[in-house]
DNA sequence: TGTGTATGACCCTTATAGTCCGTTGACTTA
DNA sequence: TAAGTCAACGGACTATAAGGGTCATACACA
């Protein structure tokens, strides 16, 4: 599967875990609101300075977030 | 530290593990020469695709690339 | 019905990611 | 003295990421 829509799924997944909306999250993390629904979908190619605030936004670290099974080989 | 930083060691501490120069690692990778010199040293804000194919080319999959402690916390 | 919230899909700029040309300095080996 | 490898760096260029506007859809609730 491509990566992009592996890191998207994987953010839709840590958003709905926090209960948070789409604009929530663009809002902690400071990125447009249609951007996130982009990422998620797998259409974007995030680079690792949004990577990064994404992540955090989601309260966990970036080990963590690539600590899935989607990223193991 | 700087997400780009880290990222950079960590693909240098890789690269020299496996005893790869800049220019083999940017060939088994397909980017450009220079831009792994620069990546290393963190002035570059990666994509996805492209830190993919570097990460693969370093035989690691992504989760165990970040599974070190800079990327924790 | 309407009104609000959440998501998704286009489309279009502009800022920057990534390429390609070259040079330089440090180090090694002949 | 070369002649080679390697890493770092710069300038110019091209490709595309990031940001933002707008409209559509679905759902819930008054």
């Amino acid at each position: 599967m491509d990566i992009k829509l592996k890191v998207g799924q994987r953010i839709k997944q840590l958003r709905k875990e926090l209960e948070l909306s789409q604009e929530a999250l663009s809002l902690k993390a400071d990125v447009d609101r249609t951007y996130v629904t982009d990422v998620e979908n797998g259409r974007r190619n995030v680079s690792l300075e949004i990577l990064e605030r994404l992540i955090k936004a989601l309260n966990v670290s970036i080990a963590e977030f690539f600590n899935a099974k989607e990223f193991k080989k």
